[in-house]
DNA sequence: AAGTGTAGAGAACCAAAGGAGAACAAACAA
DNA sequence: TTGTTTGTTCTCCTTTGGTTCTCTACACTT
């Protein structure tokens, strides 16, 4: 997406952001044409488009027409949002208002991504430890194999690598500490995977 | 390589750098021109090719006509650099041109800060296995207890937790597998601290 | 004086960027 | 329904800007 805007396309950008700040709805073609002193709907299109295949505009509403651009909404901050904290057998503990943390690309994964710091040693086999940040990509399944945020019986929630056969799904900890669970599938909601980690030393 | 610059190539460098501290986007030959009291864009041009055969800027992305000079090279990139691997009992393996990566803050140490990728697992029981990646500040002491980056006689490099006593270092490696290393204290010189470690899972 | 390297002017070229406007289609309003 | 709005697609055109070229001028070396 490194594709860099040529300067008309980042002129539509930055009067696109300014107008979002005002708060009002988004502009339509012939408003944005307006704005901008150029005397064609199709040729601002085209910056339009530019902008939408770079990833920085969402396009219309599904299929309605007759709508309005709407500049990406969650682009306001960078970032991704920091929810609190996860350790075995507690539900996620929120922190009452959420954080952004910057995340180098590398650790993030395609879907929508959370921050969550774990507590507790379960997984320190597996090399995440007690205050580590674990980047969780938000997903209702997950591939064998992978470490997962499950949920069980709707209540605890706990950072477990994931083991699935039919008829059974069984938690690991990475710790030899503590044993495996197993659990009827309907018992267990995954709600999302680890894709990345991190750590700081103070 | 970017030995000799003629004095007016120079010139243009420096008008370059100026111009990208102004954060703004990159001028177009004519902009040069017009900044430099240049009166020809050919002219211009050809100390622009002189300075991307230099090295020293970037050419247009790709062969995209109609687009801007990009001075990137010598001016200081925004993130910190990913400068190569680290393995115990090896050199530290540099590549040949470091990338920058954004780190969170939260990783980042005070002063001068580099990653590098962990090659192997004698830090495992520290929760630092192989792939990972470190953020290492230069230092050149440590606090006992630290994990270190530490040069051997000047030349094998190595990740280990610290233990100093007066007279004698220690070098603890996080892994059953591998045995504490104790040293004269002038065989061994810190050349960094980690203060910061992430993975990314795929 | 001849040769060499640096510097500028200006013209010509061409592809990308940008724009105008028509025509069409889907959504909506009356 | 009909007409209007608004997004989309299209073609044709102008402008912009990087590139290449030749020609000239100056400074310095041998």
């Amino acid at each position: 997406m490194a594709a860099s805007l040529t300067r008309r396309q980042q002129a539509v950008y930055d009067c696109l952001q300014q107008h979002s700040e005002t708060g009002q709805a988004p502009p339509t073609l012939d408003e944005l044409c307006a704005a901008m002193g150029v005397g064609s709907r199709g040729s601002l299109h085209k910056h339009v488009q530019a902008l939408i295949e770079a990833g920085l505009v969402e396009p219309m509403l599904g299929k309605k027409r007759g709508v309005r651009l709407t500049p990406q909404a969650g682009r306001a901050e960078s970032g991704i949002p920091f929810l609190g904290y996860i350790a075995g057998g507690r539900p996620i503990e929120a922190i009452a208002l959420p954080e952004f943390v910057e995340i180098p690309e590398r650790l993030q994964g395609k879907g929508r991504c959370y921050v969550l710091e774990v507590r507790g040693d379960s997984m320190a086999e597996a090399g995440i430890i007690d205050g580590d940040w674990v980047v969780i990509e938000e997903r209702n399944t997950a591939p064998n194999g992978a470490i997962v945020v499950a949920l069980i019986d709707g209540e605890e929630a706990t950072l477990k690598k994931l083991e699935q056969t039919p008829g059974r799904v069984v938690l690991f900890p990475a710790n030899s500490d503590f044993e495996p669970m197993a659990f009827a599938p309907d018992r267990i909601q995954i709600q999302g995977i680890v894709v990345g980690q991190m750590r700081a030393y103070r």
